[in-house]
DNA sequence: TGTAGATTGTAACAGAATGTAAAACAATGT
DNA sequence: ACATTGTTTTACATTCTGTTACAATCTACA
């Protein structure tokens, strides 16, 4: 089930908006002001995100900086009023990937969504099987298969894996890692690292000795290719 | 370079469109109708398409659906003329990224433009491959091959190579390379850039004791013959 | 034209970072 | 308690980077 986030102060339309998206097939959650949208979006998976620019206790702006911020990739559609031109701009800019001006036609709104959500299917999904090197990897299932056959992954190489995923041909430190995975007390030698690469090169690499898709950065850390 | 392709057959809109957006910075080129722009897609790699829904020869939707089939995914953006809403959703539904509506404001434009390359650069990543000489360098991959045997090149000799790619025939100071390269606050010897130069020419020059590609400027640096 | 001084080519070296396997340790289930 | 599995440390090999020394080359100038 598809699952979208409405953040919207004004009851009429949030409560319509529901109405509509629910009878397409969505699944709908509604918050009232920017604190309570923040709140929802850090303890909850969705699928996109319908954001109101002016809102009560934090503005639209300020949800979008800050869940981007996070490295949180979740579409955000952002509702504009009229004649706020230079906020679309910025909008777009701070890291939403569409936005549409009220008043809007519904056919509009769902053909917005429907591409906001196209376009995400291709970058993230959130149960599809993911593809590295070799290995086909589900993070749902925590399975991983080399062909059809299947391969086992420990609990970590699937956190290293997936923090890879988020963070597709950006250099990452190891300090990155350690504190990402790891946890803020570590009381580990960044060697570990070193570690689980090498084992996760020999699980998902052709040749582990010439690695294509997780490469090391000299001195910085690793990057993963996709 | 950011290439971009302007499919429009109104050759007003197009000029002022190539003029401003030469001046962002893109590199620009013009099809005046769909078969044109259709041909040109085929042949040539660009990083973004703007393509008018209204064109002689071929529809932009034709052109859309076309170019989607054979699974080139380039972004689109179409440019729609007012009161086509129906055809929005359609020009989305069949594989567009965005559209925006005639007549538009150049912010808004530019804006559409930056979020669509920038969704765009996280799924591909253009990899053509270079030439340098005897070896064939893929900076995406970070894979070099000399007649199909693969060449180990460090991390940084790939970056020194790629800065020659940004700058061919160009004479190139070795403080240029340490602070583009190596940063700024590099606490290195130029002599530095000298010793890679040698590694890189035995890598891949025919004969490294007489250069044919990476050529020394006496008292100021070096330059890459293509 | 020849030579001194500067510049570049190149190999050899040292120190640091990384690759990798094996040993030590920890957690878990039986 | 034992075996099993996953994690971390350790040790050693390998690779990368940057320095140095000396040879080869170039330029300017007498």
């Amino acid at each position: 089930m598809t699952r979208i986030l409405i953040v919207e102060d004004d009851e009429l339309m949030s409560d319509a908006l529901k109405d509509q998206l629910e009878f397409d097939g969505y699944e709908i959650e509604i918050a009232s002001d920017g604190e309570e949208g923040l709140k929802k979006i850090n303890e909850n998976d969705y699928d996109l995100i319908l954001l109101d620019v002016m809102l009560p206790k934090k503005s639209g702006f300020d949800v979008c900086r800050e869940i981007r911020d996070k490295k949180i990739k979740t579409p955000l559609l952002m509702l504009t009023a009229k004649g706020e031109e230079i906020d679309k701009v910025l909008g777009l800019e701070l890291g939403a990937d569409d936005y549409i001006t009220k008043p809007f036609s519904l056919r509009e709104l769902q053909a917005r969504i429907k591409a906001a959500l196209r376009r995400s299917s291709q970058i993230k999904s959130r149960s599809k099987p993911y593809q590295f090197g070799r290995l086909t990897v589900n993070f749902e299932t925590y399975e991983a298969y080399d062909n059809d056959k299947p391969v086992s992954l420990s609990h970590r190489e699937f956190e290293v894996l997936k923090f890879f995923t988020d963070h597709i041909n950006e250099t990452v430190e190891r300090d990155t890692l350690l504190t990402e995975i790891w946890g803020y007390e570590n009381l580990v030698t960044t060697r570990v690292v070193d570690n689980f690469i090498v084992k996760l090169r020999q699980k998902l690499e052709i040749d582990p000795t010439h690695p294509k898709h997780i490469l090391t950065v000299y001195g910085i850390g690793y990057k993963y290719i996709g």
